[in-house]
DNA sequence: GTAACTGCAAAATATTTGCATCCTT
DNA sequence: AAGGATGCAAATATTTTGCAGTTAC
């Protein structure tokens, strides 16, 4: 399916791209101007059916949607985990640092988790 | 807050105990007699409450819940990782086994995640 | 007896979809 | 011109909550 360049996508892609955190629905909807909530969502589930960001479940079992830089791009399937800061609220990609020890004869093939903590920034800012 | 030993609470739990996997609401919910959406849920947030089952995010959202036996009970921040077997369904506690190495200055608080691929029995079953 | 539990209905929240119209290519 | 994109409204799905009646302790 081809996609086309239009003003809500680049609006929505600009709100992404200014910010490092993953960003759910509604905080997408105050940073553009008057695009209605389904076009919305259905902008970045495409994004996220080309690979663009990675769509990604909060413990709130809401959907939150990063720009993935660390990332090869059409790396959809994110086989690492995420990393949120509670302080900042920032979001990372966890990639090379996550090693996973399984049992024998267990094979990994998705990887979807948030690790929730403090960064390296906000753990060095005494309380 | 006192509990009560109500006959849904225990069929709620024996829904639980019947299975290894982590079990949505509407498992549960076909499990049981004729017990309230809402009495169900309202069951399993005390259950997760004072630790007896983990509750866990699923990638489509959903709430799952699993009596996790590895666990020390009152544990429900559940700091550690699940693994959902694609093949047969199980899921399982990675208590000992996950090692996650996070950049300097990281303080990881609660992990939240779900490991989906093959388990031990179902990768040595030839395809 | 009292406080917790239950069912019912309704609300709240999050996300998707049908459809007519608009706009990019 | 054609087909993807949009806005609007309504549907769907999941989970929570208010309330009045019930039950366990």
């Amino acid at each position: 399916m081809k996609r086309r360049n239009t003003v809500s996508r680049q609006e929505v892609l600009a709100a992404l791209q200014s910010s490092d955190r993953a960003l759910s629905h509604d905080m997408i909807q105050s940073e553009v101007s008057g695009i209605d909530r389904a076009t919305i969502y259905r902008i970045l589930n495409r994004f996220s059916e080309d690979g663009l960001v990675h769509k990604i479940i909060g413990d709130d079992g809401k959907q939150y949607f990063a720009l993935c830089v660390n990332c090869e791009k059409g790396h959809h399937h994110h086989n690492h985990f995420h990393f949120r800061c509670r302080s900042c609220g920032k979001v990372e990609c966890l990639r090379e640092e996550v090693r996973v020890h399984l049992p024998p004869g267990y094979i990994p093939e998705a990887f979807n988790g948030v690790i929730t903590g403090q960064c390296g920034a906000c753990s060095s800012i005494p309380a």
